[in-house]
DNA sequence: CCGTAGTTTTTGGCATGCCAAATACCAGGA
DNA sequence: TCCTGGTATTTGGCATGCCAAAAACTACGG
């Protein structure tokens, strides 16, 4: 989280022009800590193997060079996250989700994303709005996103993220961004496969039209169900994905 | 203080013959800890004071009879949870949440309620959603809300807690539960005053209705326009509340 | 071979103690 | 009186080490 530098106001410093850089936030062992686990966490794919992951305090703060202390805090902060569950005398396990919870996920985050498109169409600068279409410019009837999957599923991403951006409500990019890390866990279905990815370029640019047209209800509407699409989806095909 | 004690009460299994009692969960230090701050925090009055208010490690540990390690871990989930913010060499502080902010929270909520609302209509039974009328049984033509706003609010909020869990989204809960949290910080506002208590208690029934008649659009909207209306109203009237 | 009681090892939970940064406090000088 | 520099104190950050509950491992009797 960035931090709202504070400079104190001495009594006579007025005019002073001296560079008064920010002191370096120095960040503690611990955020150190939290955010090298949260990134290897993410990155390890959580649901390739049938037993459970599991953490062990020792070993970590062996590999990262501290002691258990600001680890422990870490795993704490990363419970709270929903990423990890650690079990009294039994161990520390990564959390695998059920499909069931990545469909309830994904509908939250269809609720926040028409939210935030609502909040676009009467706060946001046109050329702002207009400015999401450039996500997809490498994409079009000549260069079918189907047929660069991978690609494509970069820049949905990177769609999506700049839509709820534009909102302007920390709030909602905050909570959708704390879903997709936790929805994104499935990285076989790069959000929506190749079957989706088809129609998943025109309900984008639709939904640009209606931020565009300034209609609310409507792009609230295309920003809701293009994803609930996906939490259908995922709910009818991604049965194989879980085990 | 803490002492040693890490004697734990004997288990007293001696008469039961075959209960099959749960592998028993003993909630740790840092757990209850974190639930106790939590509630302290919940309960203080944050913005009746101008300067802000701070913790100390010390006197908490002291306070509640244990090391300062489970109460720095504790310590770290409420930092998660942005109910507390601690900075380096100076001290930890309660947050406290500007008008922009709350009036952010809330619309996010309105958008997570909204999409419980949808989902309502498709899968909860008749009988539950009916119900939900029964939170406001003691108020009518002859017992007016504006004239018990402490108890209306009350009911209100337990209203909108039972309409989100009849989305049968754990997610969907869990998230509005943490925004109430924070928005409830707030207690001047017990979620809409006096003036707006009026107009509550018929969108509230407005809302059942379009749940029980199993219209999607209009329950999603009713619910989503009816929380927005708070958003709008503490930010046109919320000034006073903010320093 | 199997089950079982006893023993060792592993693992998270906590208490303690020291450190450095920041602050509060204080005495001496212009 | 107001600085100013130096010192004591406060406060979060961390490293360590011990504890008890579990699990893993062993030895032994049937």
């Amino acid at each position: 989280m960035p931090e709202p530098t504070q400079t104190k106001a001495s009594p006579n410093m007025a005019d002073t022009d001296i560079a008064i850089v920010r002191i370096a936030p120095e960040t503690s062992f611990k955020n150190k800590a939290y955010e090298a686990l949260k990134e290897a966490i993410l990155k390890m794919d959580i649901y390739a193997t049938p037993e459970p992951v599991m953490l062990d305090e020792r070993a970590l703060s062996e590999r990262l060079g501290v002691s258990r202390t600001p680890i422990r805090e870490a795993i704490a902060m990363l419970e709270q996250d929903g990423f990890v569950k650690t079990v009294p005398r039994r161990g520390i396990v990564v959390v695998r989700r059920t499909k069931a919870e990545i469909v309830d996920m994904i509908r939250a985050w269809a609720a926040l994303e028409s939210m935030a498109a609502r909040l676009i169409t009467t706060t946001a600068r046109k050329k702002d709005i207009t400015a999401l279409r450039d996500f997809f410019k490498d994409f079009g009837p000549d260069r079918l996103p189907q047929d660069h999957v991978e690609e494509y599923s970069k820049a949905n991403i990177a769609f999506h993220q700049a839509l709820i951006s534009l909102s302007e409500s920390p709030v909602l990019v905050d909570l959708t961004n704390d879903l997709l890390l936790h929805v994104r866990g499935y990285r076989q279905l790069t959000i929506g496969r190749k079957d989706r990815t088809a129609t998943s370029l025109p309900e984008h640019l639709g939904m640009i039209e209606a931020l565009e047209a300034r209609d609310t209800e409507l792009a609230e509407k295309r920003a809701r169900d293009h994803t609930l699409g996906l939490a259908a989806y995922v709910e009818a095909h991604g049965q194989e994905l879980f085990t």
